[in-house]
This record gives structure tokens, C-alpha cells and sequence, in this order.
DNA sequence: TTGGAATGTCAACAAGGCTGACATAACATG
DNA sequence: CATGTTATGTCAGCCTTGTTGACATTCCAA
């Protein structure tokens, strides 16, 4: 797969490999949100909540502000998710100490459950996406899709990875 | 990048490390597609349309049922989004020669103009993207990709690329 | 001839986006 | 202190795109 790539690096710059590549993301994102989605349906729960309880049990305390930058919708969308989130207890909304009219998320027991379990999922996922592939090709996976991220999400994605909330 | 991979393989396949490749897909998918949404918007037309238009140009005179295997929506909702690219006259629907109970879908002069301004748009996107991680990181990130297919996307999109319609 | 396949269409509904408008509480500043 | 701004919530209504179910038509194939 690697090929001469000595001064040949524009072969993959072509029109067709670049097709192939964009309709590759598209197949594999559907593969990449199946097992979550087949664990929601049934559910009252949607790929909307799933990425709140994600990103909620990810950086615990944030506050609303940050998560609807990071999720990148309107704090009425968000709202409706978290809405039910918060009434069936599965996301605490607690007061801020220094501010407050903050409000820091929190997973419940019972929200650390079920983002648990969509996580294990996913996870499984994607392991064995990365076992099949190598490596060597998960690292260069990952270069792409940072340079795909535009820099107001790679910021945030950064920020998340380096634990800064 | 590459590591010492002898044992440790393994060290990709931290939960943590997992977490990073999930969290960076939901990031890039949605830069991945910012491109055609921007010139989408304000036109009629929706993500839906775009795709539809990019799996037709891409087999022209591919027939329905084909079409809703590739995107995996029901026909009612295809049917939506074709019926109103049809009416625009964007794409031709033909009745089959051998079987006349098939459609074949076909890109009019007008459709396959818009096709165009959106794959380059898109393409343009990929492009900067492959660039910035270079040849080697495109090669793993494309087995990454196909390893996260399901075996019936994988069987699709590799008939698609080989031009089996 | 008859069953099944390929397609289209009507109706109703749900999830999850959006905008606009308005309300409240709390911080921050002159 | 008064005033403006920030953080959040909420109501109402709209759009896109997905879903099911039901039914009709046309045509291939056994």
C-alpha cells in the first residue's frame, strides 16, 4: 500500500484518491456509530444524549458553555437533551462555587453506567478497527484526522486531551 | 511515531488511546463536512441531497435499489430528496432497458454541475488534509478507515471503487 | 397465471438541528 | 449603586431527514 512515494507523494492527491477517501469516511462513520446507536434504539435515548453523557463524563465539572462549544450545537438543542438527562438522574447539575451562574456537569452513578457501556461499545469498535490495521497505519490515521479537524476543534480536542477544563 | 512495536502493539489499545481516535473522528467528521454544508446552505438543498448526488455521479445509471444499499436510509426518505432533485431537474430517472421495473438515476448537465462544485469543495478539504499528514499517514489512515466498515459498507464501497454497478 | 421484486407514494411521526424572543440571576465595572 | 454583560433556561415554531405502515403499479420469472 505504501508504494514508491519518492517524489510520488502527489499520487495520492489525485481526484480519484481523494474520492476514495471521502467515501471511505462516509462508510466508516456509519460503522463507527453503529454499536452505540444499536445499544440506544429501544431506548428514549439518541446519538445526542450519548454524545453529552461522552463529553460530560469525559471532562466531569465542565460547564455548559464549554460542552456547547465543544458538541457545536445551540444551547436550545442541547438543552432539550440535557433536560432529560438531568430529570431521570443521570446527569447532575450542580451551582458554580466561584461563579454562580455557572453550572458544572456531572455524571450520575447510574449516567457513569450508561456512558459506560455505550463507551465500552464504541471502544470495542474501534480496537478492533485499530488491531486489523497496525500500528504503524492508526498513527497516520490519526495525523489525517487531525489535519482534517479545523483549528477551533482541534483546540478543544486538544484542551479535552490535555485535561484542561 | 512508529514505536518499537515489537510486544508492544499493545500500547494503541489503551483505553485512553481509544478514547483519542473516537473523540478525534467526531471532530474531523464534522470538518469533513463543512465544506458542501457551507455551499449548501441557503440553497434548497440539505446534506442528504449531497450525497445522493455524489453516489449517482459517481455510477451513473446505478438503479434505485442500489442507491438505498449505499445509503442505508429507507426508500421513503431517499425518495424525498430524490423526487425533489428530479422536479429541479438535477437528475434524470430512466426506465430500464432489460427490466423495466428498474430506474436508472443519471446526473443531468445542471446536476452534475452542482456535484461538481461540491466534491470540489470537499475533495479541496481532503486535499489540504493529505497534504498536512502526508503520504505515509494517508496510506494507515485509509486501513484504518476500511477496517472500520462493516463487511456489507466494505463490499459497497469496494464495488463502488472498482465502478461495478 | 401467479407470486414476488422494484418502485413510487400517502400519511403520520420522531429526533435533533435551527431561529427568535424573553426571563432570571449573578458578575463586573464605572 | 446603577447599569451592562454573561450564563443559563425556556417557550414556540420551523426544517431536514430519518422512521413505520399501507397500498398501488408494473413487470419479471417460474
Amino acid at each position: 500500500m505504501s508504494e514508491v512515494q519518492t517524489g510520488e507523494s502527489l499520487l495520492f492527491l489525485t481526484d480519484e484518491q481523494l474520492r476514495q477517501g471521502i467515501e471511505a469516511m462516509f462508510f466508516a462513520y456509519r460503522g463507527f456509530t453503529a454499536a452505540p446507536d444499536q445499544i440506544l434504539e429501544g431506548m428514549a435515548y439518541g446519538r445526542a444524549h450519548h454524545r453529552a453523557l461522552h463529553f460530560i463524563g469525559r471532562a466531569q465539572g465542565m460547564n455548559v458553555n464549554r460542552l456547547l462549544a465543544i458538541l457545536g450545537v445551540t444551547k436550545q438543542s442541547l438543552n432539550r437533551v440535557l433536560r432529560t438527562l438531568i430529570d431521570d438522574g443521570l446527569v447532575e447539575s450542580r451551582v458554580g462555587k466561584a461563579d454562580k451562574r455557572e453550572r458544572h456537569l456531572y455524571l450520575t452513578e447510574q449516567g457513569a453506567e450508561l456512558e459506560g457501556k455505550l463507551s465500552d461499545a464504541q471502544r470495542a469498535q474501534m480496537r478492533a478497527a485499530y488491531r486489523k490495521a497496525g500500528p504503524e497505519a492508526v498513527a497516520g490515521f490519526r495525523q489525517v484526522l487531525e489535519a482534517m479537524m479545523d483549528g477551533e476543534m482541534r483546540r478543544l480536542n486538544i484542551a479535552l486531551r490535555d485535561g484542561n477544563s
